[in-house]
DNA sequence: CCTCCATTTCGATGAACGTCTATGTTGACG
DNA sequence: CGTCAACATAGACGTTCATCGAAATGGAGG
């Protein structure tokens, strides 16, 4: 394949995980590492904190700025600890904040798990 | 209400709950909608399950085709019911066997709120 | 009717999960 | 150094969940 685009396009790599569900059923290790990613999003708050680290300006936010979620803080550190963990953030320390990040990729790799109907 | 086009295009209704998680921090109602749709997925035998489904041909398959998961049947009928509350699956009942279908509109609107990086 | 087969429902059990309070760690600033 | 603020970790507690075996439902066929 001819891929010389400059472009920061999708490249195959970005994309490890998983065929499209709609492309041939997954076998048990592929659905175990998919629904992982899935599962991270599956919980109100864990979505809100995602949501308002993609939505932040700049596409990163620290942890003040996103912890009004109707949970204590220890709550919010262990939430966005999962999101880490599944792959959908990353997290680095500037001075006393620490600021999350939405890893593109994986959003990425989800979006094509979904395959064609997600497109439409 | 005029919803003359005769084109299967997504319509606005078919994609009611949320919007992008990158377009803004989603509320607490938007967030349980949400989530309930990625928690359903959230499961590796349910994932399975539904890419079976989603990969059989014609779009459609009894449960005798797609029981091969690796649990007990009552397990699997259990998740294909967590499935359809999801509004993921729809089921039809055709003489002895019961035949499962995806939904298309709920996997639109799950691309949807995956937003910008789903459709890059 | 009676039986067979596919599927669902029921009830129980053990593991995983979300949440909290209390405490620890790390950097900034006098 | 001492203190304060931001964030993480530890441990406990109640709830939810996945799973199973057993029993119920409901068409199909003799």
């Amino acid at each position: 394949m001819s891929n010389a685009s400059p472009l920061p396009l999708l490249d195959p790599d970005v994309v490890p995980c998983c065929p499209p569900l709609t492309e041939r059923p997954l076998t048990a290790e592929e659905a175990v590492r998919t629904a992982a990613m899935f599962k991270a999003l599956g919980d109100p708050v864990r979505l809100r904190l995602f949501s308002a680290v993609a939505s932040h300006e700049g596409g990163e936010a620290c942890v003040c700025d996103i912890s009004d979620v109707g949970v204590s803080q220890p709550t919010v550190s262990h939430h966005l600890k999962k999101l880490k963990e599944a792959g959908l953030l990353t997290s680095e320390r500037r001075g006393t904040w620490v600021y999350y990040r939405v890893e593109p990729s994986v959003l990425a790799a989800m979006g094509h798990i979904l395959g064609r109907y997600a497109a439409a």
